[in-house]
Parts: C-alpha cells; structure tokens; sequence
DNA sequence: ACTATTTCGCAACTTTGTTGCAAAAAAATT
DNA sequence: AATTTTTTTGCAACAAAGTTGCGAAATAGT
C-alpha cells in the first residue's frame, strides 16, 4: 500500500510528505467520499486545517481526486480514475448521496447522459447527483 | 405587484412584512437565481443578514423559492413553480449556470432524466447542474 | 385602540476558508 | 553523507459565511 501511495505522488511530481501520504492512504482505504471535516477528524495525528486544504487543493489540481457538488452545499472529494490528470478531470460519473447514512459513492458505471439545451444555451459539462438509499442502507 | 407579492405571502400564512415583500420582489423581479450575497447587495434599503438567511430559510420551508446545488458551492435560490408547496419540492427541472456571467437559470422545459441506479441503489431525488455559456453571452 | 403574536436587528459566537511568513522537511547537488 | 536549494508545513491573524438568544419593533387579531 505505501508502495503505491508513494508511486502515486511521485507520478504527479508532488514531494513525497507525511500529510499527502496520509491523505491519499484514507482515500484510498475510504469506500466513498471524503469531506474536509472527515480528515481532519479521522486521522490519528492531526494535521492542521490549512494544510488539508491545501493538499486537497494540490491533489485536485494535479488530477488525483475530484470535488463532487452536493445539494447540501458540503464539497467532497474522491479518488479520480486513470484517465483524469493534471489540469484535465474526465469524471463524468454520476454521484450517488444516502440520505441515510451520508454516505457518497461514485457510481463509474452510470454515465451522464446528454441533454438537449433550450436554443441559445450551450452546455460545458453536466453534474448529476442522485440522493436515496444506498446498497448497506436497505433494510 | 404589489398585489400579487402580499397574495403569495398570505397564501402561505406569512406576516407581511417589508423585509418578506423586498425581499420576493427580487426574485420575481430577476432573470435567475439569487445569492444571499445578491440580496444583501442589491436591495436599496440595508436589511440585516440575518433577516435575509431567515427569510430565504422561511420561503424555502413553505415551498416559495427552492435551493439549487452548484459545484462551487455556493447557495443559490429561485422562484418554485405553482406546484411546490410547504414541505413538499417538486422542482425537478434542470439548473444551468453561465461560466462567463455566472447567472443561474431553472430550465423549467429540461426535465431530469430517470436514471437506471446499479443493484442496491434506491434513487429518490436527482439533481442535474449543466454549465457552460448561456443565451447572453454568445458571442 | 389595545393586546397577543410574530418578526427584526443587534451582539456575540461558531464554522469554514484564506493569506503571509518563519521553521521544518524533502529534494537536489556536491 | 553533508550542504544547499526548494518545497511544504504549522501558526497566527484574518475574512467570510452562517447560527443563536433576546429585547425592541412591527404585524395580526380582537
Ligand atoms: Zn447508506
Ligand atoms: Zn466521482
Ligand atoms: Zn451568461
Ligand atoms: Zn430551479
């Protein structure tokens, strides 16, 4: 595993540090997204606020998480898949909130679909969050 | 409009109050989507902030205005159609926000495509957010 | 016009996010 | 392996966004 988490950052020419090991590990070990209070509480060393922010914005940028808009206005992060890299994110899933357990889950297998804008309108890129009850959350 | 702006108060059991009746002219008055920060801005006559996150809070609550999830995250908010009511949402049009004048539009014509969710998964609400260049700022 | 109820505005506070800078850590060089 | 250069970190200080309690003011009901 840190063999990994080590070869991850050094493919994106990031220097190998405590924090961004750690971050990239809960990640990696995490089922579904992560907020910023999530790391922040989560690990067992503490690293400071400013720090998870700006490694969350350097891992953004270089392509190795995503942000995924919530309805609650709360931004969260996961991994991206191999395509996505630096300055070029191809995250075209859609996301998937439990309104249960808070849970959010990338489903890569379901894609956006395109929609037909009204005349005049021209559309970038489309996000699609679908909110209910997850697979560990039915009774 | 004066008229119609204390009708819509009424109907839904609010005090009328200057704050209330400033504050839904704005949203009738404008093209898109309003921001907290537009409303304290915009008005000519200062309320405090706390009356506006109250007020934008009441008018949600009672069906008037709803909420639109944005991948900044940044809280916006637009006028319902007849439908909606307190408790109970039933906007499910698409949202389009420009990149270049960052206004935010309800396609009340685009509707929200039904997803097929993989096993286990419960949709109950599906939130679609395009972005790109809208009907103004084509060039 | 008077009373009861609701809403408003202020102050104080919490939470979330940003910026500058010196100390510490990592990478590059010798 | 030691030294220099570069990058990253943590702290402090700040700014922005949102919440809560409460007395004063406005609204609604009689
Ligand atoms: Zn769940
Ligand atoms: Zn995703
Ligand atoms: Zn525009
Ligand atoms: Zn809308």
């Amino acid at each position: 595993m840190q063999e990994l988490i080590t070869d991850i950052l050094k493919r994106n020419q990031l220097s190998v540090t405590e924090s961004r090991r750690k971050i990239l590990e809960l990640f990696h070990q995490s089922k579904g997204a992560l907020a910023h209070a999530d790391i922040e509480q989560s690990s067992a060393e503490h690293f400071d606020r400013v720090t998870i922010y700006r490694t969350l914005q350097t891992f953004v940028d270089k392509g190795i998480i995503h942000t995924i808009p919530t309805s609650d206005n709360s931004v969260r992060y996961a991994l991206c898949k191999d395509e996505c890299s630096a300055g070029h994110h191809h995250d075209n899933h859609v996301h998937f909130i439990c309104d249960q357990c808070d849970t959010t889950y990338c489903l890569d297998h379901v894609s956006v679909p395109s929609l037909k804008m009204p005349n005049g309108f021209e559309a970038k890129q489309t996000d699609v969050v679908v909110s209910g009850i997850c697979k560990n959350c039915q009774s």
